[in-house]
DNA sequence: AGATAATCCGAGTAAATACTCGGATTCGCA
DNA sequence: TGCGAATCCGAGTATTTACTCGGATTATCT
């Protein structure tokens, strides 16, 4: 056949085996959380699901399999979030300012929801290029939705907005994820939403560098 | 006597023993970069090391202890890169501009050195908060000797240059991995270098946040 | 040289864990 | 109601791998 690195051997076609599946995530999560990646064996998460190890493997070929299924779940569900937040910042049409507080805002939120599992994740767990992929593809998705806001602001004036929005993503995705999990001194959450805030809004709207100093 | 989950049962005492410390560190970064990890066992760490396990289990109570040291040294010569690379910036005296783009190329070199090693370390090895400590060091370090630098510029004027001095740690840290990571589109080196430094230093002298908007 | 301490060795062990398999059970459908 | 397909089960296996230990070898010092 092929290689099945990722391809159940059996695919839920009933209600009860897509109910078998979704518990078997929901308690991959909470496994993942709690004991880390490596400690989260495949029989912790059947059994948290309240299933035998061989209905996992029935539906997942491997541990690999399981991980990268749950993140496809947990950044499906964490673009919507972070989208919903920019739908209602363009109706209510604020400034720049506002828009960006309330894209870092949703970032933060983001990874204060489950902490431990986006560490599991992230710092702990194989990266199969399928999980690179679906990473890539959030970020994509993100980037549209802002670079569409920022197109619409007349406050910005961006000789590429496709790059810039990029940017502005990964920034906040990693001084977010920094501060949920390792902080910076004594700053308290408000103080560094605030900072945060100021630097996306001074990228967006500084001037080109001056030429002399361009490599 | 104590939990010695790092103080290994001997010391090293002559120099044939220093070494061979030495010669497994080494290793031990080749093989991680190879093998990720997970996948560098200590027996693959010895005989690339030239040397048999017993004599790494003499040093190295265990395989994290492998890992937190080969992080210190790691860390210890990155910190020392980059503040050179700030000494000669200072020297020279430059522009804030010119002290930034120097400060991003030394970071974006020092990931590019190793990309493979940095990856095994930060995305799949396990964190004993050893090495978290070994971490807040370094960007402690770094950040104190960008702060200096600041003070000394007429170009700055913030209200909090210590938290400033971090947040340009953390981000040109976290821009520059995820460039040699994973890139973002077509966008050059050069650019990247560019833009990453238009952000910083938009960041540092950029006037503080409306009143209006602020929480 | 002799004694003592330091270093080195590597076959072997114990434990952990991803994954299998053949059969029992329950569902969908005629 | 009965039959085939889908689902579920869980004790058992095969493999991997961190780590041990008792003895051989080499250095240091008097």
């Amino acid at each position: 056949m092929q290689d099945d690195r990722l391809t159940p051997r059996k695919r839920p076609r009933q209600r009860r085996s897509r109910q078998t599946v979704d518990a078997i995530l929901d308690a991959a999560a909470r496994v993942f959380s709690q004991r880390g990646y490596a400690g989260g064996t495949t029989n912790h998460i059947a059994a948290a699901a309240g299933v035998s190890v061989g209905s996992l493997y029935d539906y997942f070929p491997n541990k690999d399999a399981i991980l990268v299924a749950l993140v496809e779940r947990q950044l499906a569900t964490m673009v919507d979030r972070v989208q919903d937040h920019l739908r209602s910042a363009r109706e209510s049409a604020g400034s720049l300012e506002g828009l960006l507080r309330r894209f870092v805002v949703a970032m933060l939120s983001v990874h204060e929801t489950q902490p431990d599992l986006y560490h599991a994740v992230s710092a702990e767990a194989p990266h199969p290029p399928e999980l690179h992929a679906c990473v890539l593809q959030m970020e994509e998705s993100l980037a549209h939705a802002l670079e569409v806001l920022l197109l619409e602001s007349d406050e910005v004036a961006l000789a590429d907005s496709d790059t810039a929005a990029h940017l502005v993503v990964q920034t906040s995705e990693a001084l977010t994820h920094r501060f949920v999990h390792q902080g910076i001194h004594d700053v308290t959450r408000e103080r560094f939403i605030d900072e945060a805030v100021r630097l996306l809004h001074a990228y967006l709207t500084a001037p080109p560098l001056t030429e002399a100093s361009v490599t």
